[in-house]
DNA sequence: GCGACAG
DNA sequence: ATCTTGTCGC
């Protein structure tokens, strides 16, 4: 499998990097709503070797209705930046476009590990996908980033405002009874009531959406089926 | 100044 | 992210 090379003029520093994001953040679709029904919804996700330098980039798309797989790509490479809390983005960037471009036909939704306005900069990992692949895009984080929040209630469904300062960036939602909520936020091209209806649809069984489970296992499989090989030459 | 900090 | 055993509960 070919590598993924990092983009000539990649950030190399933080500072590069924010100055990238804030080039970025003004061209975010804050408006939406985005697709009620989408039919072809992506899930992503990397995965790291052990030395943390090595990794794969898997994206896997469901057909929403029925929530089985009809597609899916995956990208090996080397992480294109140091893990830095805000900038996490350039790290898996690179490998996740690269995966985009390999699927048969661009999904109609996005659906990302990590969070997209619930970010210090308001542009995390969701609102950069969106807005370099011009698709609709939500960000599905495991924990919190920044804000504050009050615990949603216990059904499955529930859910609170993510705030952070005087705006409300995302939503606490509980997408299990009695289990630790998930971080919703938008990413690009979706309402918040969208987000949250789509993420809720998307889980029916676990706690996290069955696009980020599915993205989850092929990254970790395609990561396991490069033990022991050498960069391509 | 001191913590906290997506994956 | 990844390293890791057992354990409680449906």
């Amino acid at each position: 499998m070919t590598e993924v090379r990092v983009p000539a003029g990649w950030p190399a520093t933080p500072e590069a990097a924010r100055a990238e994001q804030d080039r970025l953040r003004p061209l975010v679709d804050l408006v939406g709503p985005g697709p009620t029904a989408p039919r072809l919804v992506a899930g992503l996700d990397v995965a790291y070797a052990e030395d943390g330098d090595r990794l794969a980039a898997a994206v896997v798309v469901l057909d929403a209705a029925s929530l089985t797989v009809v597609d899916a790509a995956v990208a090996v490479g080397r992480v294109a930046f140091g893990y830095v809390p805000g900038l996490f983005a350039f790290r898996e960037l690179p490998a996740l476009l690269d995966a985009l471009d390999r699927l048969t036909a661009p999904p109609d939704l996005l659906v990302c590990d990590g969070h997209g306005l619930a970010h210090p900069r308001r542009f995390g990992l969701a609102c950069h996908l969106g807005v370099l692949t011009g698709l609709p895009a939500i960000g599905v984080g495991k924990t919190p980033l920044t804000g504050t929040w009050d615990p949603p209630a216990s059904p499955r469904g529930s859910w609170s405002d993510l705030r952070d300062g005087a705006d409300t960036v995302g939503r606490v939602l509980r997408t299990r009874d009695g289990v630790k909520p998930v971080f919703v936020s938008v990413g690009h091209r979706m309402g918040l009531d969208n987000a949250t209806d789509q993420v809720l649809a998307l889980s029916p069984d676990y706690r996290l959406p069955e696009t980020t489970r599915a993205a989850d296992r092929m990254c970790r499989q395609a990561l396991a089926g490069q033990v022991g090989r050498v960069s391509p030459r």
